[in-house]
DNA sequence: AAATAAAACTACAACGTTTTCGTGTTAATA
DNA sequence: TATTAACACGAAAACGTTGTAGTTTTATTT
């Protein structure tokens, strides 16, 4: 085990300076051209590397970039932490990973160990528990420290920051039009509570459509299941809700689903009540993820661009840390698009 | 946007040294009770956090884990990080995350970035191409740095250093004798090619427990899956392959696969040409994830408690870090086990 | 050959901490 | 009262860089 190479053993070693090293390696102008190739050659072939801690204190930038998600077991979250992660590699950037699952007080951990001089900027989808509470002081303080923030997927109006969503409305609505244009009359829509804005989003999309093809809103066709109840195998709620649907208003024929688990369960429990789908009952969910892909039959589903939205936030968050700019935040919109398979006509 | 507080600021407002402030929030017993009291109370009052980075410099250490893994959209990795995560976490750990892509060049780039000072430690699962090409300077580099290494899952055994694996063989051995046992005679494994050293310890185990049940091996049940020609919605050579045994050898009564995408690829296929399941062929699948479970029948599978390997692993690599012996490596072995559910009788 | 300009290099402070080694007080002992 | 020990604090160096402001060397001009 050696020890670190530092520009100071470099320096020694060559009889220069310290600053000569350093500023050889930065092709300064104030290095002759032939100093510069003997010690970057030098550099090389001890296999210096800068530290880049020192590089950072010094530098007051710290080329990575803080990334927090609810949950990592996730689908839709790995997609965009791969497309941050390819973009923020490909700019030099590191990125240091924090989990809320879905509490505001891991949340509030992670960004107070991120804000302590780790980071240049942050990307971010808030926990459900920091939707409900609405308490956003975490978000507001590390953007008074001047560490640029962009939000991803779960969005606060309110808080002016750069954001990257989906246009969840109309993905939603394209969704709906497909299952009445292929002939469904009676679409339920399977949501979660309307903290999230998400949910909300989607089932305003539901209601437009509805609307716009002159079909009656029937609220009994609205599931509402609780987020919080969910967990990994513990979909009984969800099911017991479904079953209930299916058994209290017959011959629904489409569905829509705010995710591909309320998607896929609905598909199961239809099938297990004999209910042919497409044929009978046309299904689509939001996010494409593996679970849709596998469906028997493959569902059809609203692909949510995950690793673009990754790619996008990456682009806008390096853009601010670099050029310091701190005006005109914008919100940028990625479309959906409807992946058609075999929940459909 | 207020810059941040420092120790220097907090001398300077209450007429005491650098030293001294920095000592009393360190509880020195150098400072007086009271004197630490007052500039704890003060540091407090106007919100100090202490500089991360500067304290690594000064320390030389980090406090921070890198974590190197081929994909992030997998359901066994992200557990895997979300086991490191939590574990770190509560040890007072960052993580920053690398993803290899299953190349090795974005391996060693990802490794360079993170062994310059910003890491303690390693958590890695190495990339296919890494396994293939056996090309592990990048990871003896390291090594010799003295930064330790926890390598997981895909492990090399000649390289020295602690390891997380589960115990393959033995995961495989007890599904098939669980299908044996359940009556099957005809027994097929879905495996992949054998520079996996996952691929290739799982079929070990698989022969093993046909020996132990005087089965004869029949060398075309074994299908060796190019895992290189795999990607995301491209499984036609998986297909074709598994299409071509179900021709060519009647009356397989039972399938081992060595992940829960070819199980249900598999099921899917047999299904679809009117095999019964779990009545004519019972499934299990290695991994434990989101297909398994909502696959219909829901897969039975070998669960790999992929958190409880994350959790290993950071305890082991943290104890190494803060412990700093060089000796003793160890080798943990997870324990697998049957989630038995309606792909077998 | 002297004066000046340009080029090449160096010293030093700084980034925000921690820590070793002093130093000045106060209290306890002879 | 003089000596010493314990206590409370501060100066300064260090971690590995970078960048400003010199300083020395070399080349150019008169």
């Amino acid at each position: 085990m050696k020890k670190r190479i530092t520009i100071k053993d470099l320096a020694r070693e060559l009889d220069v300076s310290v600053s000569t090293v350093s500023k050889a390696l930065r092709d300064s102008s104030d290095i002759s051209k032939e100093t510069i190739n003997k010690i970057k050659a030098f550099a090389k072939q001890v296999n210096y590397k800068p530290n880049y801690i020192a590089q950072s204190l010094k530098n007051q930038k710290t080329k990575t970039i803080g990334v927090i998600v609810p949950d990592i077991v996730h689908h839709f979250f790995t997609k965009v932490i791969k497309g941050i992660e390819n973009h923020a590699n490909r700019k030099g950037y590191n990125i240091l990973i924090g989990l809320s699952n879905e509490s505001l007080s891991n949340e509030i951990v992670n960004m107070e160990m991120f804000t302590n001089g780790s980071i240049d900027g942050l990307i971010i989808s808030i926990s459900r528990e920091t939707m409900q509470k609405q308490n956003y002081n975490h978000i507001y303080e590390t953007l008074n420290q001047g560490i640029p923030i962009v939000m991803f997927d779960r969005i606060i109006d309110k808080i002016s920051c750069d954001k990257v969503t989906i246009d969840d409305k109309k993905g939603t609505q394209n969704a709906v039009n497909k299952l009445i244009q292929n002939g469904a009359k009676k679409i339920a829509i399977i949501t979660t509570k309307d903290y999230m804005s998400v949910g909300k989003l989607r089932t305003e999309g539901y209601k437009i459509a509805l609307k716009q093809n002159n079909i009656e809103l029937d609220k009994n066709l609205i599931i509402e299941v609780d987020d919080n109840l969910l967990y990994e195998d513990h979909l009984e709620s969800l099911e017991f809700q479904i079953r209930k649907m299916f058994n209290n208003i017959p011959r629904i024929d489409g569905i829509f689903a705010v995710n591909e688990l309320f998607a896929s369960v609905a598909m199961k429990i239809a099938k297990n009540i004999g209910i042919d789908i497409p044929h009978d009952l046309q299904i689509i969910g939001f996010t494409d993820g593996i679970l849709s892909r596998h469906a028997s039959p493959p569902l059809s589903t609203v692909n949510q661009h995950g690793e673009s939205m990754g790619e996008k936030a990456t682009t806008i968050l390096i853009d601010r840390i670099e050029n310091k700019s701190t005006e005109n935040f914008q919100t940028h919109i990625i479309q959906t698009d409807l992946i058609l398979r075999d929940s459909t006509k």
